[in-house]
DNA sequence: CTGTTGGCGACCAAATTGGTCAACAATAGA
DNA sequence: TCTATTGTTGACCAATTTGGTCGCCAACAG
């Protein structure tokens, strides 16, 4: 039950988006400084980002990356399933039909419940949320704000 | 975020166990056959459950194992935690001392609500509840019972 | 003592994870 | 148009995890 690095990254990364909208294309460089994550990482974690939809890459000089829609239209569920796939934790619950006895089977009942549970929560919270908790962080800490861009990351 | 084989299958294996409550000894040999396990790879599954003591064994003939406690005792928490370790989708939030600066980490908020939201389902089910609904899924059958007892797959 | 049954460690193939690297495409600005 | 800059893509790789199998040993009933 443990989340991959594609997601605990990719959250990351688009935290630090959050954390820079509106001003313009930001540099994969600059996200992989601040994150700690390689940039041929970064590449690829982006890669779902940008086929999904969620954000923007321009090439060239002054290019980047953008969030394509606003932080508080951006479900941390979306951001989920387009990093890890369905969060369903079995198989048998997220395409019911290749598994046609299911219905007979009292485990799938409990796993479909976890997975509502933890959809419930993901569903809940926007990339918004996300920026404003880390802002106000920041603030109890009584330090100015562009010391502590780098520190949004949670483990190695 | 899925569940391993060891969870799934394991979960299964109690379920065999449960609806066999006090009968003794039971053969691993039956519950592979039952669950569709081969029996090699129960032997693994079941050394866990052993060694938390879940579940008693007994060797040579008229061996076999059994429930060391009541099936309404064992909550699906326990049994997960058994056999794929703690919960918490990332590792920070099951170890907080090792990650010194997660608390100024906005996701790692965010994995342990989601980490919450699981284990509130899997703590409030216990062994118990899950053979009680599957009786019941076999009872709406109005088929006799001990034809559908290898029934309690869920995918392959 | 013998047959039955679980315990355990070695071993293995395949998939997944977590990357790196090099070549390529697009674009801004001189 | 040339060039430096920046993202895109696919090939490749090592380490780990997953999902097992196999063989030998330990325990125990009769």
């Amino acid at each position: 039950m443990k989340l991959s690095t594609k997601g605990r990254y990719g959250t990351r990364v688009l935290l630090d988006l959050g954390l820079h909208w509106g001003e313009g294309p930001i540099l994969l460089k600059d996200i992989a400084r601040r994150q700690e994550i390689s940039l041929p990482y970064l590449e690829h974690l982006i890669a779902p980002l940008i086929a999904g939809g969620m954000v923007k890459s321009i090439r060239g000089p002054r290019g980047g990356v953008s969030l394509l829609k606003r932080p508080e239209e951006i479900r941390l569920s979306e951001v989920i399933q387009l990093l890890e796939g369905p969060i369903a934790p079995v198989e048998c619950v997220h395409n019911p039909e290749a598994y046609p006895r299911s219905p007979l089977c009292v485990t799938h009942d409990i796993w479909d419940e976890v997975r509502r549970a933890i959809d419930g929560v993901l569903e809940s919270t926007t990339l918004q949320d996300l920026v404003d908790r880390q802002k106000q962080k920041w603030n109890l800490e009584h330090l100015p704000r562009h010391e502590k861009q780098g520190a949004t990351w949670e483990d190695a």
